[in-house]
DNA sequence: CTGAAAGCGCTTACAG
DNA sequence: CTGAAAGCGCTTACAG
């Protein structure tokens, strides 16, 4: 069933090869069989059959997108918001996008996805951290790729990245414009390098506005390896206030974890942000309704998809081109967590 | 590059035929032989090319994953959580799972999924409520569909939803029992199948528990035909309360919807549970971290999306079974916003 | 500007 | 139990 290229080219009167053309857009076609062509490849709503363009030409079409269980099911709906930039953009050339999640265990040969194996993917976006062996593996096999969120120091690759230092830097300058000085740090998972980042940040502004002494000193910031939760917020206040009573403000790396310390401190009956302003990152949908509304940086998770897809196009077409650092550009939302003058 | 089934069957010694027999695993292939092969496979790695088994076999070994872009963005990674599971199951029948969003807009030709004109799936997975067009144009194309918490009331298909009704009956069971009887309920987008049954279930369970008459007043339940939003919650606790002072409860359709009310309830400076408890649907992640947390009712998304993916291969596999609808179990979480009674 | 022909890498009857 | 051969529906040099 279904109908193929030989029908249309016996209804239009003309060889497969020209079909073929007129539907790749390739070559030259006059005006005249060009229009009779696309006529009857309309009147019929013939498509090419993928699979065989794909047996042909050796090209899929597809672009595989992997990332984490863990991150995709994430309550932010912070990577699926990627994914969906991906999407977006991926029908912009016609392409499809396979998923494949990934385990955190680093068991390569079954963690694989299954795409990879059968080249079934003209390229792959990984968006978040991976086990680090797949990443080798998937380097080693050297098929476009482009990372998103995500990087290892010793890969060379096309990066997505949001611009962390320059949040954070706004975050500082908006806490101490209202006169806060002792404002604390508090992460998850510092081995990622977006919160890598923003810790960066938070020591290099601090030291700008002269108060790198404080950021500096162990007790005013916690950091765990752990994956990101609002325990660590919760912990991390706790941790932070025991040596540090007259704590002013907190960043968190991410909002998740900011909603942790929310709620500690509201437990020891702070009031926020009176007596300390919170601040957190990523701008996730609960930090405006979360009570009290959470300042936070805004990040354009599905912008970040959308220059991660433009870049990997690119990559696909061009294979020899230098590599790319995209940074897309953020900037802080104030809310109610840290608005203490009026 | 890469190497073919023909470089396999040299090695090996034998023909083409059987080796693919032994990667099929169909037919009858000697032990020997077929343990001789497959090292030869093993050694070097080979898999053979998805698009020429499409092309020859005439299946694609892919999945269409359809959801509306705003589902798959919202907050409460709910439909990417279905998604996951969807993904998660599909592996096991080695099986790609191909992603397409659709906008909101009824713009049929351009909203049709690409792999669907591409005839690039065996069958196809719809996540949430998608343009009623769509799903009549794909109804029309005559692919293996399975529709994951949504369903047209005239057409037939594998349906997966959540055990709504009983997820509400759990609730009203819960309020009672504390002594509460002057319950109200909020929703939004009451088209929704699922919304609708919870509002049902509300109806019933109350009537059973001798309140049918509070139930039906209109001036007890707010319902509005717009996407589930927070802004729901505040408007509807807002409208039943001024013309129900005396209210104890109120059930909201979904968590997003209580955190809404939640929000308005607090800025009037009523106390939760005390003055009027709150109950949500879903259990999403804030649900547990929001302030005071906020009781809902467990629905198993990633199970959800494994159930789907299973109907969907049994429907590809075997065509003309009778349809079916599964339902999947809810359980009530008893948390702060409901918890009166200690 | 257009057509005839080879070839992409598999699967699947069909013989034997 | 195994092999030779046709065929899946395209693309792409190559002629003309």
């Amino acid at each position: 069933m279904g109908i193929t290229i030989k029908d249309i080219a016996k209804i239009a009167g003309v060889s497969i090869s020209t079909v073929s053309l007129v539907i790749s857009g390739k070559g030259y076609v006059s005006q005249a069989t060009r229009r009779k062509i696309q006529k009857v490849i309309n009147d019929y709503n013939y498509r090419p059959l993928r699979s065989a363009q794909q047996l042909a030409s050796n090209q899929t079409g597809n672009i595989g997108f992997i990332t984490s269980d863990v991150h995709l099911s994430r309550s932010e709906a912070f990577y699926s918001r990627i994914l969906l930039g991906v999407e977006l953009e991926a029908r912009n050339y016609d392409y499809n996008v396979l998923l494949s999640t990934v385990g955190e265990g680093t068991n390569i040969p079954k963690n694989i996805p299954r795409f990879l194996k059968g080249r079934d993917v003209d390229g792959i976006i990984i968006a978040g951290s991976i086990p680090e062996d797949l990443l080798w593996y998937i380097h080693d096999i050297a098929i476009p790729v482009v990372l998103i969120d995500y990087r290892l120091p010793d890969l060379q690759h096309d990066v997505v990245m949001m611009d962390n230092r320059h949040g954070i830097q706004q975050i500082v300058q908006h806490l101490t414009s209202q006169g806060l000085e002792r404002i604390g740090f508090i992460a998850g998972s510092k081995n990622h390098p977006s919160i890598k980042e923003r810790f960066e940040g938070y020591q290099i502004t601090m030291e700008q506005f002269g108060l790198g002494n404080f950021a500096r000193a162990e007790k005013n910031h916690f950091l765990v390896m752990q994956e990101t939760s609002s325990d660590i917020g919760t912990e991390g206040i706790a941790s932070i206030l025991k040596n540090e009573p007259a704590l002013q403000a907190v960043i968190c790396a991410n909002d998740t974890t900011a909603m942790g310390c929310l709620k500690e401190l509201q437990k020891r009956n702070f009031r926020i942000p009176q007596d300390i302003a919170v601040v957190g990152f990523d701008d996730n949908y609960y930090a405006a309704i979360s009570q009290p509304t959470l300042s936070s940086v805004h990040v354009p998770k599905i912008e970040m998809g959308v220059e991660g897809a433009k870049l990997l196009m690119d990559r696909i077409t061009n294979p020899n081109k230098i590599y790319q650092t995209r940074t897309v550009p953020v900037e802080v939302v104030v809310r109610e967590s840290s608005r203490v003058t009026t």
